[in-house]
RNA sequence: GCCGAGGUGGCAGAAUGGUUAAUGCGACGGACUGCAGAUCCGUUUCCUGGGGGUUCGAUUCCCUCCCUCGGCUCCA
């Protein structure tokens, strides 16, 4: 296992990583509540814990990563409302979707997608708990109560203060609670609502007892990482704290917590009231999931990001198609002449180079997960290669295997550099030819409306062409 | 008000108590080209919010001020 460091949001330090029980490594990431299509926002908290979680498999822990699904809570049951559907159903609806926008994005790292109404029972169990351990506190209408109050290291994680909290006064007056800042761990039911029965009368989980229900149960009293959005740290992360180490005893319950920056649209914050939300669906249909893969990871993942539909991304979109340039080459000429294929070996300049290099990737991204100084490694590695002058046409399989291995490691780790391979690659392998030839002769004979043509008709189905001093060359288009 | 993160070149955005302050985008000039694209060469060599302080030396450490952004129980 590689030497990793991990900035840890609670103690405020970057520190060696040491999971528990290594190799094994537990890590929860908040997801999304699925009341309506996942936004841009999301989706870069998502690529980071990707990225992590890639990483570090890649270095030889075992992780396990738990994403949880709040599958029912106010405002799912308010959306579902205005739609005349049932609750629970729209959720599914929306997860689904959800699901099918992260393999569009390549996030394919998440080993369990829990449904908090999954949980009920470990729910109970837990509010159980806290109630004998006087943590919490049984409401006259059948809510229960967790009682800030009782539990010391409330406000560590964030930095809050209980008593700077009141004056802010955002906190409506609740008779049911004994202080403002108490929250609620279990809802007395509202009739029409989905409910469960318990001890303490029908009602549903609050918002933060599914996450410490489930993970207890699936990653322990104590765990490696936690990750969310920053957004999450206070109340939600703050009351995880509160209830799991309330209800066991057990401290710390989280060993690193790792908290993604936001997401600004146009330099002020997403929100639906200003209406400057972008889906991923819209953005992964205008600039691809390369696109937005590196626009994500060339950032520091705890600084905010201000996504900007007509700077930044079509800047990203410039970057990536330099970055990958000579990766997609060298992936269509392996893909067409397969790993041994003849041809000559590295110069002397770039020979051996790879690996070193590929180490120096890992251990750059090893300190805390910093994908953009290996980012900008990567565009050194593409430099290096694009200034050498080497004719990529001619090497040879296990040469071109070697300038490719940078990529390769993009590929896994930042997941990076996808594209065609295997038997669609060689089945354009079979055509394109036959039709950059008959260009070529259209060009000869100087009939360039007819040359152009060709060139048109292949981009449009994703093959690009491009001449140079040597003839025409092809790849394709950088998959949207 | 409280908590937190920042203020760096045309733009985005790194880094470091001391040689030419990363990387990318963009711009300009040139090569190549039927066009386009890509690539290459050159230029963008007077960029670190204001004011104090520590130091031989600060963009980097300390103090202060100004400004921006986020959080303060909807939030990835």
């Amino acid at each position: 296992m590689r030497r990793v460091t991990v900035y840890d949001s609670r103690t405020r330090e970057t520190r060696v990583f040491a999971p528990i029980h290594p190799p094994r490594v537990g890590l929860y990431v908040c997801g999304m509540t699925p009341y309506a299509p996942a936004h841009v926002g999301h989706a870069r908290t998502m690529v980071v814990f990707d990225v992590v979680t890639r990483a570090l498999r890649r270095w030889g822990y075992r992780v396990f990563y738990v994403q949880n699904v709040t599958n029912l809570d106010d405002k799912l049951i308010a959306r579902a409302a205005d739609e005349g559907v049932d609750p629970l159903a729209l959720a599914e609806r929306h997860f689904a979707a959800y699901r099918a926008a992260m393999e569009r994005l390549g996030v394919h790292s998440v080993n369990l997608y829990p449904f908090a109404t999954d949980y009920v029972p470990e729910i109970l169990t837990q509010i159980a708990q806290l109630i004998e351990r006087g943590f919490a506190y049984r409401a006259p209408d059948g809510s229960v109560y967790f009682e800030v109050a009782k539990f010391p290291g409330y406000g560590a994680l964030s930095g809050q203060k209980i008593e700077a909290l009141r004056p802010g006064a955002r906190v409506e007056r609740d008779e049911r609670k004994r202080a403002p800042e108490d929250f609620v761990v279990w809802k007395a039911s509202t009739p029409g609502e989905p409910s469960w029965d318990s001890p303490w009368g029908p009602g549903r989980p609050g918002w933060h007892i599914e996450d410490t229900a489930m993970t207890v149960r699936l990653l322990g009293e104590r765990y490696d990482l936690h990750g969310g959005g920053l957004d999450l740290i206070f109340p939600h992360h703050e009351a995880e704290i509160a209830q799991a180490e309330g209800a066991t005893g057990a401290a710390p319950l989280v060993n690193y917590w790792m908290h993604s920056g936001l997401l600004l649209f146009e330099g002020t914050k997403m929100s639906k009231s200003l209406g400057n939300v972008a889906t991923l669906d819209g953005a992964l249909d205008e600039y691809g999931a390369m696109t937005l893969r590196l626009y994500y990871l060339n950032a520091h993942y705890r600084s905010p990001l201000d996504f900007d539909p007509v700077k930044s991304l079509p800047e990203a979109r410039e970057a990536y198609a330099r970055l990958a340039q000579p990766a997609d080459r060298i992936a269509a000429l392996l893909a067409r002449g397969g790993p041994e294929r003849e041809g000559a070996e590295l110069p002397a300049t770039l020979a051996d180079a790879a690996p070193a290099f590929v180490e120096r990737l890992d251990a750059t991204l090893a300190e805390d997960f910093d994908t953009r100084a290996a980012i900008a490694l990567l565009f050194g590695w593409t430099r290096k290669l694009l200034e050498s002058g080497v004719n990529w046409d001619d090497l040879s399989g296990p040469a071109l295997a070697e300038l490719r291995a940078p990529y390769d490691w993009g590929s896994e780790v930042l997941g990076l550099f996808g594209g065609p391979t295997g038997d669609a690659a060689g089945a354009w392998a079979e055509i394109v030819p036959v039709a950059i030839a008959a260009r070529t002769r259209a060009r000869a004979r100087g009939d360039f409306a007819e040359a152009d043509r060709i060139r048109e008709a292949l981009a449009a189905v994703g093959v690009r062409l491009e001449d140079d001093a040597r003839g025409t060359r092809w790849s394709f288009a950088s998959a949207p």
